[in-house]
DNA sequence: TCGCCTAATCTGGGATCGCAGATCCTTGAC
DNA sequence: GTCAAGGATCTGCGATCCCAGATTAGGCGA
């Protein structure tokens, strides 16, 4: 049952395969030791299995999926050392990202955080996890984007195509009830130009997660 | 003229392509503009366009070649806008790196560092642009990837393979004469066990280069 | 001699085929 | 009932084929 067909009118079809797997991980949807196939997800989205190895080629090249031995690709499972690692990176990139991007965030991408911030609330109340997940990604990203050079926006999506798989297994093992909304101190800084401030909430932001996972820990079953 | 035939002796015959084209790119044996084809590549390598096409895919996943509307496959040219954004996260993630390796980096790496070091030297006076690019790169990554976690070194592998074919265009125009070996001052910092300069001698390499760069400016040629 | 149009060629992208190896399930022996 | 061995099957990887489109060069007309 091919749940979503894509077809080659987006233009190349790997570059549709490879955004909507990268949607997939970034936003949750799948779990960490799962494994693909690139069969599977060829008969699922309807293409051959061509455009979907290079896409995992990719993703295996921004360390989302590993190759194992031959004839296995999995999404790695988190390892403390391995989280540990990726939130140094996230800590380092993403309050720079956010303070660089600042002078180009005009009215109207403020009016959009707002409306995803709000969409994110009402997810965070609910429960929601994969609704809390993908507005959490677009509200980071659409500050981080606001840059007009894309290269450190790049790295911090490699980081989070890492995080995510992660991510929905703590947050579905917790909920997202203990989640305090830092973003609305990002706004209030965008909304002051305040660079310092809209750092510091980004950092916290960052670390809410963190404090989630202290929790948690590193089972095998991760 | 296969100047270098790849075998799959090495295990995944994608892996030993790209790594091939990696190591051209960080070492700027390919320039700015530059035009690459699949098949080509292929008959230079002595193998079949599909390790070859999947491992462009990557590098264009990784920024360092572009992929053109269609049938033109492009190492892109510098901009200034482009160089600046690089710059920024050198400057932010390579420091970083440097003094959260410092702690790993044993004697034996000091020692492989001051041997790599003395090379670059020669070839720094030789005016061996080649050579130098390849040292510097062996010495930058030794101190890199002393860390146990690669996330961080893999992102500025990343930089440095937008960086390397530029950079070689500049070498090529003003020589390596005019460098300064900022590498002794990082020995220096490695032997004290001080991070801080550590870091700071990092920057000073890194800033060094950019020093050429602006006498060279960003003409169409590049 | 110059310019435009067309055809041949070369490109990258997708599909399909074949192979080697790993996994898994079945079946048979104890 | 249990366990192991062997085959069937499924996997990813590389090679090859084919197609649409773009580039280019050559030829034809003015």
């Amino acid at each position: 049952m091919p749940a979503a067909i894509l077809t080659a009118s987006d233009g190349l079809l790997r570059a549709s395969v490879h955004q909507e797997l990268r949607r997939r991980f970034v936003t949750g949807k799948v779990m960490p030791g799962t494994t693909l196939s690139t069969r599977g997800i060829a008969l699922e989205l309807g293409v051959s299995q061509m455009p979907v190895r290079e896409a995992l080629s990719r993703l295996a090249a921004e360390g989302a999926v590993e190759i194992r031995s031959k004839r296995r690709i999995v999404v790695p499972p988190m390892t403390e050392g391995r989280f540990r690692d990726l939130l140094r990176c996230r800590e380092l990139l993403e309050p720079e990202a956010a303070g660089a991007a600042l002078e180009h965030i005009d009215a109207a991408r403020l009016k959009k955080l707002r409306a995803v911030d709000d969409a994110l609330g009402v997810a965070l109340k609910g429960g929601d996890v994969e609704a809390y997940m993908e507005r959490n990604f677009e509200f980071h990203f659409l500050i981080y984007r606001a840059q007009p050079r894309p290269t450190m926006t790049q790295l911090i999506e490699t980081l989070w195509l890492q995080f995510g798989p992660y991510m929905r297994v703590v947050y579905g093992r917790f909920g997202t009830a203990s989640l305090v909304d830092q973003h609305q101190l990002a706004i209030g800084a965008i909304r002051d130009g305040s660079a310092t401030r809209l750092k510091r909430a980004i950092l916290a932001d960052i670390r809410d997660g963190m404090g989630l996972i202290g929790k948690s820990g590193f089972g095998p079953g991760t």
